[in-house]
DNA sequence: CATTTCCGTGTACAGCGTACACTTACTGTG
DNA sequence: CACAGTAAGTGTACGCTGTACACGGAAATG
């Protein structure tokens, strides 16, 4: 059946959104593809991605490892299906209702989401991000500039661009924080590493306005990560809050015409 | 001898930046790191990084597999020197003056390299990127701002904002031609699955807002990947540019003071 | 009941990263 | 020049990976 193969976009894709044929005849499955990716997505958590074999799911679940290729066409898929499925849809309870508080929730609740889940950084680009939770965090953004003038090409530019930076900035993040862990020494360690390396780094002279900003000590600078990323996304924000303004402006002239 | 673990930051840093010791006694190596590194750049240009193996690094240099282990303290090592060194340098030789003019080269330039070795993103984050070229596209992007009245905590932050927005569209750009090529079918057939599965999409009511956006045709624009990057970019530095000019205003305000 | 369908299993294979013990050849020192 | 001392490169081996394939048996339909 040419459906069965897991290059075929259809596949995929009714696999992210359950909408599979299941034909009646036969034995029903003991399983569901939910819990073969849940498990997968709880031993990522309690170890990282690189602890995700399929026979360790299988012994997780009772089954022997070819079981789960009833459910999965192949591990490549399953770390898509990781991907769709372990960020979850993003929670609005709280949100104010101005697009500015909302997006802020947005950025700050997709940054926590992720380094809460780093492997999430580690799955290497499969599918493009369409499936159901993937859409609810693209649904809540643009809700939130929805009562803005905005118009779609600008929603989806500022959607495009904020989750670029949230996930950009928490990749450098957690590759930070990685760092550290995977040598066993912490931040200060790599901080007296780097700094025996910056003599060269001056020195060289190949590097003579990095070496300025380094010598104000913006490096040794105490913030926290998310403080950090707090700043920037304001930042970003301020930059929507302009466009807006622009397409105020733009609005009552077409309503002056 | 405890400088020769792999995980000893300072270990790595030399590697990248080729300040090991080198001890004088017995025979000289007959490769070097360049070399090794070098192979399994190739080998990922032509195949990915998937199909980057030290066995195959190996026998494409003419020696035993184990012999890059004199060379790499592991293969997790070895694909942080791909990142860092298959980036190579930015090619600043015809940039404009100005600083919008440098940032937008800055940002245009990186993207395509990636997009020309799409294989980096797939590298898991290992270490931060404090390699010789990777600072070197930190000081490219500081010096094309230091002309500017922005201070060294206004420049990091834009630098960084840069950075996550060049990587992370890139990412999902990379991802849709990917996505493309792993199928085996293009754009097309993709859209047209996507498009089999937009009325569950607008059906269920969990998507209001997208479904109006999509219903707009945004989707279907027919920007290149350059063109939408070049538009957001713009954006972003309208915004560097609007905090510029705030800065002018309060230098402006002190010097009256 | 007969038949179709398909789940779950067992075996097997090719490939992976790398630990370890070893030979070999080179180099600086006595 | 001879002799350590040192490091380069090799070969073997182990445990792990993803998954192709053939098979047995249970379940649901006609």
């Amino acid at each position: 059946m040419a459906a069965e193969d897991g290059r075929d976009p259809q596949y995929l894709l009714d696999l992210l959104w359950r909408t599979r044929a299941a034909g009646t005849r036969g034995p029903r499955g003991s399983l569901s593809v939910d819990q073969v990716v849940g498990e997968a997505v709880r031993i990522a958590d309690a170890e990282g991605v690189g602890a995700v074999s399929m026979r360790r799911i299988a012994q997780a679940l009772g089954v022997t490892t070819m079981t789960l290729y009833r459910y999965v066409p192949s591990k490549d898929d399953l770390l898509d299906l990781m991907f769709h499925m372990g960020s979850g849809p993003p929670d609005t309870t709280d949100w104010p209702a101005d697009w500015r508080g909302a997006l802020r929730c947005w950025g700050r609740q997709m940054r926590e989401m992720v380094v809460g889940r780093p492997w999430m950084l580690d799955i290497p680009i499969g599918a493009p991000p369409f499936g159901p939770n993937n859409l609810a965090w693209m649904e809540a953004a643009l809700a939130a500039m929805d009562e803005t003038p905005l118009n779609e090409g600008d929603m989806m530019e500022v959607l495009m661009i904020l989750t670029s930076f949230v996930l950009g900035s928490t990749r450098q993040e957690v590759s930070m924080t990685r760092a550290s862990e995977r040598t066993g020494v912490s931040y200060e360690e790599w901080g007296r590493a780097y700094g025996r390396m910056l003599p060269k780094i001056m020195g060289d002279g190949r590097y003579p306005t990095l070496a300025k900003v380094t010598a104000t000590g913006v490096f040794e600078n105490e913030n926290s990560p998310a403080d950090d990323f707090d700043q920037s996304l304001e930042f970003l924000l301020n930059s929507v809050a302009a466009l807006i303004r622009r397409r105020e402006d733009e609005a009552g002239g077409e309503a002056a015409d």
